[in-house]
DNA sequence: TGCATAAATGCGGGAATATGCATTTATATT
DNA sequence: AATATAAATGCATATTCCCGCATTTATGCA
């Protein structure tokens, strides 16, 4: 039962709802999640890791990314509904689209990178120095 | 969105799970719950009111005694998934068994009558005086 | 009307949670 | 090895949540 509460705990959060949404789309590193969903490097972090833990995400590292998503194989059924409910009870929801619109021209960089984001659409691998 | 989260919240947490639990079994009274628990009135209640005002439950009133039971025409359709997952997640766990258990043997009454119950078995009506 | 009692609620303390900031860790490139 | 950077984490703080205690409210009966 501890697991099942754990489980609901990660979900009363609707950071976290979103991030789990956005994942629904498409496999992600904390980076492009932090852009698209507007908040803070380690906010990011912290919640994939939480999502992680609780059994929803795997992760794979690719060079200095992490990138996350759906474990959909890994999950036990009940996760798996949840996740199933999770993303019917959030569609359409006007928050959701913005986070999904914005995670489409975010770019896999960080903080550092994204000072100069203006500077023009950079490309998806990291630049050389 | 808030709503989901609300939601979520609500399942986030041991004791209201166990009441949701006893609740998939039966209509109950707050002091049904608080003796089949082991809990305080007031925590009893909250937790009644809590499940209730998501839209997990409806009440009526009888007498002095507030009958919840699961709201299973009114519910949504994505609450009533959460029902089903979680009256699967729970089954066999040992705290819930004691809480059913416990639950046979409860009386509708409340913390006045239950300081006599050790005196014998009383009827399930109040009683006169 | 007065009393008995089930349920609900205001209040307060303590525990758990969320999150920004700064720093550390892990990985890649030269 | 030195440098760059994505991700993770320690710490401090603000907020939220849980729950016991005491009291109030709602209801029924004599």
């Amino acid at each position: 039962m501890r697991e099942l509460v754990k489980t609901y705990k990660v979900l009363a959060d609707e950071s976290r709802l979103r991030v789990l949404n956005l994942l629904i789309e498409r496999e992600c590193c904390v980076c492009e999640v932090m852009q698209a969903l507007e908040i803070s490097q380690s906010k990011a972090s912290r919640i994939l890791n939480a999502l992680y833990d609780v059994g929803f995400l795997k992760v794979r590292r690719e060079g200095l990314w992490s990138l996350y998503s759906i474990d959909r194989d890994g999950m036990s059924p009940h996760l798996s509904d949840v996740v199933e409910a999770t993303g019917r009870a959030c569609a359409g929801n006007e928050q959701m689209e913005s986070d999904r619109w914005r995670l489409k021209t975010a770019d896999r960089m960080g903080p550092g990178c994204a000072r100069e984001a203006g500077a023009g659409k950079l490309s998806a691998t990291p630049r050389k120095h």
